[in-house]
DNA sequence: ACGCTTTTCTGGAATGAGTCAAGTAAGCGT
DNA sequence: ACGCTTACTTGACTCATTCCAGAAAAGCGT
């Protein structure tokens, strides 16, 4: 587990990298989200404003928005929950999420191909093949078993 | 192309195969979904609205959430989107849109085991392989094209 | 260190999808 | 046709998110 000012500066270093400037506010979204990835941006504010202070609302969503677009958060909206966001980014990983808990884990693309092309296309030029897997995570399994 | 009055009928049937009480509103819904496949909330209370009169929004959502859940329909929500409701049910099939102008087609699933099959499950019992293939249309290919 | 530029703050308001609650209407089995 | 049960109506309400605008703060190249 790397200190939190290892991350700050990992972060800050991205920031740079991406030719955005460093500001207290970016590097705290940053570190939130390797502390806990697929957080939606309440969770984000909160943990951002408990190693900050104060950070005003408008000020997460607008860093949100702007790593976003620089590359350096991937945005995800899976169904029947708001926005969430990780810092894993440039490789098409997929996400596996429990319908009882919701937790999401990462999940590695299988088989590269198989999921990147559809038998017909209907014409479309594919850029992107976003996959979700939905099921029981382990502790919601006992949970279910429990009941029943 | 089917006639209203054959789609109302088709869908009088299914509803009372589902064993739900047939009412002009979900009638509605079914026939509004058979001809503009993947409509949102909103489109469908258009259409529902257009062939029958006043319908509330209550309805609409209700009658929206008793099909799913009974199986008549299938739910969807792609980022960026608001929930889309499509009749064909019952064969996982996946789904190409366009980025830009938010076109929804249907793709059968091209080999029905590498996509739900990650490599780690973590544990997890997986359900259901949602897949989403972004893209641009034919049309707005052309679009593209013309604007560079 | 200075100053220009970008970012964030305050805080208020609007939007739009969707939900809750309680009363009214309608389907359908008998 | 009756009446029970389910569905629909109405209207207020929540919630995530966006927008707005001006003022204050902070980053960073020189």
């Amino acid at each position: 587990m790397p200190t939190d000012e290892e991350l700050r500066d990992d972060a800050a270093a991205r920031l740079r990298a991406a030719g955005l400037r460093v500001t207290a506010p970016r590097v705290g979204v940053l570190v939130a989200l390797e502390r806990e990835s697929h957080a939606d941006a309440d969770t984000v504010a909160r943990h951002v404003r408990a190693s900050l202070g104060a950070v005003s609302t408008q000020a997460v969503y607008d860093v949100l928005h702007a790593l976003t677009e620089a590359g350096l958060l991937r945005r995800m909206e899976p169904a029947g929950s708001t926005a969430r966001y990780e810092t894993r980014v440039g490789d098409n990983h997929h996400h596996m999420i429990c319908r009882r808990c919701g937790v999401i884990a990462d999940v590695d693309c299988a088989g590269a191909a198989p999921c990147l092309a559809p038998a017909h296309t209907h014409g479309f030029v594919l850029d992107e093949a976003e996959v979700t897997f939905w099921g029981l995570c382990p502790d919601c399994q006992t949970a279910n078993e429990e009941i029943a």
